[in-house]
RNA sequence: GCGCCCGUAGCUCAGCGGAUUAGAGUACUUGGCUUCGAACCAAGGGGUCGCAGGUUCGAAUCCUGCCGGGCGCACCA
């Protein structure tokens, strides 16, 4: 409907003026009608004409040539058209799905990127969730979507975990692993990030240890060139990969987001490598100071290190290899990057490397970024180290305070209650700035928040389960009253809602949408008696209707809408 | 020093390819349950949209400068 009615409206504008111009239909306050535009405002100045004059001529052509659609066409203010449409359209309009605007499209999504060894911070709890969503998002706009996941089992970072292992374990000795966490994967977790914690001191505080981790680093490497899984520390390392491995799995399916394609860097730094080498022989590359560098001044950017002196790649030539990698094995149309924002000016670096040889797989890429998740009320949780939140902090968090504001007795309805608070809590921001999470918001029931529009959905599945059958034929009753409207005017919202999501990769103008969406729910409640009303059928549709918009748009952000709470 | 991002009610945030009276939530004050789930709804107070200029008939939104905060700038990821 709104896109028939931009049509037109350029079709007046055309026939009256003889000006092309692109109309791109807002909503306005409910007040003032369904849909608005301000052309008459953008012609006055084009025409040097009196706006008011130009909106007030647009009226009339339109009220003529949308009579069936339209009920009312007003001019307000400086010369805003507002338009409001028949009870009839507006129920049509219903019928109205989001824009296929990626069909037939390949999209590779990599978000997450957790690195083994190490435990899952909250960054990683934030990526996972958001980048799901716009992976959702860009599915039902009808793209191929390829989750993706990118992790560095190799590099300094492991030769630190692996130096504290070694160091703890008091020698290459794998079969001493067996001791630790006893199956239990957070434990294991815990324990590797203390090991790395204890090799990253010894890095910076020991010469000696240095020295020990910088040949260790290399001999991960020659590891997996090797392919050894024989020798004491070949086995170490791959024990110790797995237990990150079944810990991030773990992980992925208690949060309930879709599977990912995993990425080790060792499996990248080959390709890199080799990439690295062909852009120094063709001069994007330069030699300087004994490393391979990109000089990235020449674009405004900065110098970063590909090769190390010692020949080892850098996390840019990983990154390098795997845009390389994602494209061999997908031959994406569009490649999305979701990582946090410390590292925008790293990524236009990489991608300018990327531009100068494949200059369209770099005008594929969108890296988008986020900030950091904290914790409302200080640091009182980052008691862990340093200041980093982990991953299951938060969601403990959100359990104790969902526990403590209202005691639900089923298991599966409370874990959807929390992982929907948090989640929620996550995605009606817009991404990009750093986010105050609080827990005990997140888990209310009242306000902004993923149990408020839980709720707001088990409340009408109530009353449809109590309705029973199907509704009564009610064909004859087109009319709307005025509670019934403005819901139905906020339900063909939806469709605009998702396709300005998909454009802008933005899942949080879901949320806001879904709230009032709710909020405009409860308040119909409020005034209409549904069963055992007159126009109880009619009301019954819309209550149905609703529960579905509600439901699909809560399940594209992945939180699961439940029948009962 | 250079570069990038951010600054909207006490707090947490929408709105930012300009436009009808700047919106939510929360907190605070008040009203509403013998009827479909009150975990809800309604009403009220609370804002020089960091500051100063500029473009425009019109700026929270665009441009410039400044202030404040965060991050990044060579062998970490």
């Amino acid at each position: 409907m709104k896109a028939e009615l931009e049509k037109r409206v350029a079709a007046a504008c055309k026939e009256l003026f003889g000006v092309e111009v692109g109309i791109g239909l807002t909503r306005p306050e409910e007040q003032f009608g369904d849909y608005a535009t301000n052309v008459a405002l953008q012609l006055g100045r084009q025409l040097a004409k009196n706006p008011r004059e130009l909106a007030e001529a647009l009226a009339v052509k339109l009220r003529e040539t949308l009579a069936q659609q339209i009920s009312e066409v007003t001019v307000a203010g400086p010369g805003f058209i507002n338009i409001k449409l028949s009870d009839q359209a507006l129920r049509q309009s219903l019928e109205t799905k989001p824009a296929q605007s990626l069909d037939g499209q390949t999209i590779v999504a990599e978000y997450s990127d957790p690195n083994p060894f190490k435990v899952l911070h909250a960054g990683h709890l934030y990526t996972s969730v958001v980048g799901d969503a716009i992976a959702n998002l860009m599915e039902q706009a009808g793209g191929k979507v390829h989750r993706v996941n990118f992790g560095g089992d190799v590099g300094l970072h492991v030769a630190k975990s692996m130096w504290g292992i070694i160091k703890e374990l008091g020698g290459e000795k794998p079969e001493a692993l067996q001791d630790i966490g006893l199956g239990e994967l957070d434990i294991k977790a815990d324990w590797l990030t203390k090991r790395y914690v204890q090799g990253h001191e010894a890095y910076e505080n020991d010469p000696a240890a240095k020295v020990e981790i910088v040949a260790l680093n290399k001999k991960i490497y020659a590891l997996h060139a090797q392919n050894d899984h024989g020798t004491p520390l070949a086995r170490l390392y791959w024990t110790c990969r797995d237990w990150s491995y079944d810990y991030f799995k773990h992980f992925y399916e208690t949060l309930g987001v879709q599977p990912f394609r995993y990425y080790p860097e060792s499996e990248t730094a080959p390709t890199g490598v080799k990439k690295a080498k062909e852009l120094l022989a063709k001069g994007v590359l330069e030699e300087s100071e004994g490393a391979v560098v990109f000089k990235g001044e020449q674009h405004g950017l900065h110098t970063r290190v590909f090769l190390t002196k010692e020949g080892l790649p850098t996390y840019e030539t990983k990154d390098l290899g795997l845009i390389f990698i994602k494209y061999d094995d997908y031959h994406f149309d569009k490649s999305i990057i979701i990582t946090g924002n410390d590292i925008v000016e790293y990524m236009k670096v990489v991608l300018k490397v990327v531009e100068q040889v494949a200059p369209d797989l770099s005008q594929a890429t969108t890296h988008l970024t986020h900030g950091l998740v904290k914790l409302a009320g200080g640091e009182k949780m980052s008691s862990r180290k340093g200041n980093v939140v982990g991953a299951l902090d938060i969601i403990a968090s959100a359990a104790t305070a969902a526990r403590k504001t209202h005691a639900i007795d089923d298991k599966d309805t409370e874990k959807q209650t929390v992982f929907g608070a948090v989640k929620y809590a996550f995605l009606k921001s817009r991404m990009g700035g750093d986010l105050i999470y609080a827990p005990e918001e997140s888990v209310s029931l009242e306000g902004n928040s993923g149990p408020y529009l839980q709720y707001a959905h088990a409340r009408a599945r109530s009353i449809l389960r109590k309705a029973g059958g199907p509704a009564a034929d009610d064909s004859a009753s087109t009319d709307l009253e005025a509670g019934e409207r403005s819901l139905v005017r906020k339900l063909t919202e939806y469709p605009e809602v998702v396709d300005k999501a998909v454009a802008e990769l933005m899942p949080h103008h879901v949320c806001t949408y879904l709230y009032e969406l709710a909020q405009a729910f409860n308040r119909f409640y409020e005034n209409n008696r549904v069963l055992g009303d007159p126009r109880e059928a009619p009301r019954l549709e819309l209550v149905k209707n609703y529960a579905t918009t509600l439901k699909t748009g809560l399940e594209l952000l992945g939180i699961a809408a439940p029948e009962q709470m």
